[in-house]
RNA sequence: UGGGCUAUGGCCAAGUGGUUAAGGCAUCGGACUUUGACUCCGAGAUCGCUAGUUCAAAUCUAGCUAGCCCAGCCA
C-alpha cells in the first residue's frame, strides 16, 4: 500500500526537485515514557512510508532528556512495538547519545551572548514571562558577563547546585508575542540518575533546545511532528540558526489522529492500568500497539487504516468503524473460516442414529483456496447459536430456524424444527428436529430452498472454548468529561461455548473467522484443554 | 487588534484558476449468496460566510465567523 499524497510529501518532492535536500532523512522520536498506541502508529507509519517512498531512512531516537520521566523499560517495548510494525529503523539512537555536543552548542550560544544563567525560581519566571497578552520582563541576570555565565554554567554541569537553583536560558526577547520565545530554558538542573548516562550528568537540555539540534547532528531534513509544536517551530529554527550546525533540519506539523470512541492520552491509559479498570497495557481493549496486537489486530489492517486516514494539519477523529474495516478487509481471504457457537442451544436430530458420527467436507475459506479444507462432524445432537432460533417466526425477514421452519446447517443437512423443549422456568432448553438425507451438502440438491443457513456445532467432538467479547472501554460523551463516567461497562463480555474440533490446536494470535459471529484471535492464555478467543470485530451486518 | 493554526458531503481526505469536485468509511436502495458476510451495481456536497479580482475560483484578495493550540526548570 502506498501512501497517498498530502501535504508533505508534496513538501518532500518540491524539496527533492529544487535541490534543497539531496535525500529524505526523517526520525521517530518517542520519549521512552509510556507504551506505543495507534496515535504513535501513524507517526511511525507516516515517517518510515515518506521515507521508503523517496528511497530516503528514518532514524529511531528515543528523547530521553528527562530522567525524571524516562525508564529504560520502555525502550525495550517501544522497539518491539515498532518490529512489529515491519518496520527496521536505520539507525537506533538516543538524544542523550549528544548530551556532550549539546552541552558544547550551549557553551557557543554563551560565548556569543545569546545565553545566560538565571536564577529566578519557577515561581520568579513565571512572574516575569508576562501573560498571553502582556509582555514579560527581563531577568535580572540577563546581564550578566559572557565570563561569568561561562563560569556559573560550568559549576551547574559540576553539581555546584541543587535542583531548580539556576537555569541556562536564551537570550531572545521578553516581549516576543510568542511565549516560547521569552528567553526560554534551555538547560535545567536535575540530580537523578539517567538511564543511559547514569549519574554523569545533573544538567539536561530542554525538548526546544535538544530535539532541533539532533534533527541537526543526525541529518534530519523532515522533522515530522505533531501540530501543537507549530509554536516551537520558531524556536527550533533560531536553535538551528544561532548554532549554526552544519546540517539545517526543517520542521512540519500534522495533525493527531484520534478514534471515536478511544481515548489516547498517557495518562487516561496510565490511570486505566493503575486504577485496574483494564488487565494491564496489552489488554485487547487498549488502544496500545501491543494491546491491538493480542486483540487480534494485523500490522497490515493498522498500516491500510492508518494510510486511509490520510494526513492534513487538522486533528482528526476517525470513526472506529474505519479501523474494523480495515482488519475485516485484511482478513477476509487470508483466514480459515470455521464454526464456533458462543451461545449454544442443544438441538437433537431425531431422525439421525444414535451414536452416528460423520464427518462432512468443508472448505476452510471458500475465497481462497489456498486455505484447504477440513472435515466437519454431524450427529445426532448438535448446538446451534441460541439467537438463531424463535418459536415463531416474525416475518418473512427471519432466515434463520424457528418452528416449523427448515434451514440449512451450514456444510451439512437442512433441518426442520418440530417440537421445543423447556425447562421449569419456561427457559428453551432443546430443539427437536429432523433432517433430510437428500439435502447433504454438495450434493447438488435444490428442490427446496431453505429459510436461510446457519452454522452449528456437533456436540461431542467440538471443542470448549471461551470467547470474549469486546465492546468500545470508553463512549464518546459531550457532557460527560470525567473517565470514570465514559467507562463503558459493558467493554468485556465472556461468553462459553464451543468451537469445531478441526482448530483445537490453534496457538495464540492465530485469527480466524467465526462464521456469522466475527473475526478472532487466540489469545495469549488459550491453552488446549480451555481455548480462549478473543475477538478482534463483528462482521458487518444489514440484519438490525 | 496577544501570537499561531485550521475550515471541501455524517467521519476522514484528494484537489494548488478552466471537463459532470477523486477515493475510503458510514448511510440508503438493488442484484447475488451453503456466512443477513464477501462481491457487484446505484444514490449524495458547489467547497465556513460575505464581498472582490478574473472570460473562468474550492483554488487568488479582503473582511467576517467558528474551532483548536500557547503563559512546564514536560515532551
Amino acid at each position: 500500500m502506498e501512501i497517498e499524497s498530502n501535504f508533505i510529501k508534496t513538501i518532500m518532492e518540491e524539496d527533492l526537485a529544487s535541490g534543497k535536500v539531496n535525500g529524505i532523512v526523517t526520525r521517530f522520536p518517542p520519549e521512552p515514557n509510556a507504551y506505543l498506541h495507534i496515535g504513535h502508529a501513524r507517526a511511525i507509519i507516516t515517517n518510515f512510508e515518506l521515507a521508503k517512498h523517496f528511497g530516503g531512512k528514518t532514524n529511531l531516537r528515543f528523547d530521553d532528556t528527562n530522567p525524571v520521566k524516562e525508564d529504560s523499560s520502555f525502550v525495550e517495548a517501544i522497539k518491539e512495538d515498532i518490529k512489529w510494525l515491519g518496520y527496521e529503523p536505520a539507525n537506533v539512537f538516543f538524544g542523550s547519545d549528544y548530551f556532550e555536543i549539546t552541552y558544547n552548542y550551549a557553551i557557543d550560544l554563551i560565548k556569543k551572548n545569546l545565553a545566560y544563567v538565571c536564577d529566578l525560581n519557577q515561581e520568579q519566571m513565571r512572574d516575569f514571562r508576562g501573560t498571553l497578552t502582556e509582555p514579560g520582563k527581563d531577568s535580572p541576570y540577563r546581564n550578566r558577563s559572557i565570563e561569568e555565565n561561562l563560569q556559573l554554567f560550568d559549576e551547574m554541569r559540576n553539581g555546584k547546585y541543587a535542583d531548580g537553583e539556576k537555569t541556562l536560558r536564551a537570550k531572545i526577547d521578553m516581549s516576543h508575542p510568542n511565549m516560547n520565545m521569552r528567553d526560554p530554558v534551555l538547560y535545567r538542573i536535575i540530580h537523578i540518575t539517567h538511564h543511559n548516562t547514569g549519574d554523569k550528568w545533573c544538567i539536561y537540555p530542554m525538548y526546544d533546545f535538544a530535539h532541533p539540534l539532533q534533527d541537526a547532528i543526525e541529518g534530519v531534513t523532515h522533522s515530522l511532528c505533531s501540530l501543537e509544536y507549530d509554536d516551537h517551530r520558531i524556536l527550533y529554527d533560531w536553535v538551528v540558526d544561532n548554532c549554526e550546525t552544519p546540517h539545517i533540519p526543517h520542521q512540519y506539523e500534522f495533525g493527531r489522529l484520534n478514534i471515536t470512541n478511544t481515548i489516547m492520552s498517557k495518562r487516561y491509559l496510565k490511570q486505566l492500568v493503575d486504577n485496574n479498570l483494564v488487565h494491564g497495557y496489552d489488554d485487547p481493549r487498549m488502544p496500545t500497539l501491543t494491546g491491538l496486537r493480542r486483540r487480534g489486530y494485523t500490522k497490515e489492517a493498522i498500516k491500510s487504516f492508518v494510510l486511509g486516514t490520510g494526513l492534513s494539519r487538522i486533528n482528526s477523529t476517525v470513526s472506529s468503524e474505519m479501523l474494523e474495516n480495515a482488519v475485516r478487509n485484511d482478513l477476509n481471504f487470508k483466514v480459515k473460516r470455521v464454526s464456533a457457537v458462543l451461545d449454544p442451544l442443544r438441538v437433537v436430530i431425531t431422525n439421525y442414529p444414535e451414536g452416528k458420527i460423520e464427518w462432512l467436507d468443508a472448505p476452510y475459506n471458500k475465497d481462497n483456496e489456498e486455505l484447504g479444507e477440513r472435515k466437519i462432524a454431524f450427529s445426532r445432537n448438535l448446538f446451534i447459536e441460541r439467537e438463531d432460533f424463535i418459536e415463531e417466526k416474525p416475518n418473512k425477514k427471519w432466515k434463520r430456524l424457528a418452528l416449523g421452519v427448515e434451514v440449512r446447517l451450514m456444510f451439512a443437512y437442512f433441518i426442520t424444527c418440530n417440537e421445543v423443549k423447556y425447562d421449569d422456568f419456561g427457559n428453551i432448553v432443546e430443539l427437536q428436529c429432523t433432517y433430510d438425507e437428500a439435502t447433504k451438502s454438495g450434493s447438488g440438491f435444490d428442490e427446496r430452498k431453505p429459510n436461510g443457513t446457519i452454522h452449528f456445532v456437533e456436540a461431542t467432538t467440538s471443542k470448549k472454548a471461551t470467547f470474549n467479547l469486546f465492546e468500545p472501554l470508553m463512549i464518546d460523551s459531550d457532557s460527560k468529561r470525567d473517565l470514570e463516567e465514559r467507562l463503558n461497562p459493558n467493554s468485556w463480555k465472556e461468553m462459553s461455548g464451543f468451537v469445531e474440533k478441526a482448530i483445537e490446536n490453534t496457538t495464540a494470535l492465530e485469527r480466524f473467522q467465526f462464521i456469522r459471529k466475527g473475526y478472532f484471535a487466540t489469545d495469549y492464555d488459550s491453552e488446549a484443554d480451555s481455548l480462549v478467543f478473543n475477538r478482534i470485530c463483528e462482521l458487518k451486518s444489514s440484519f438490525n
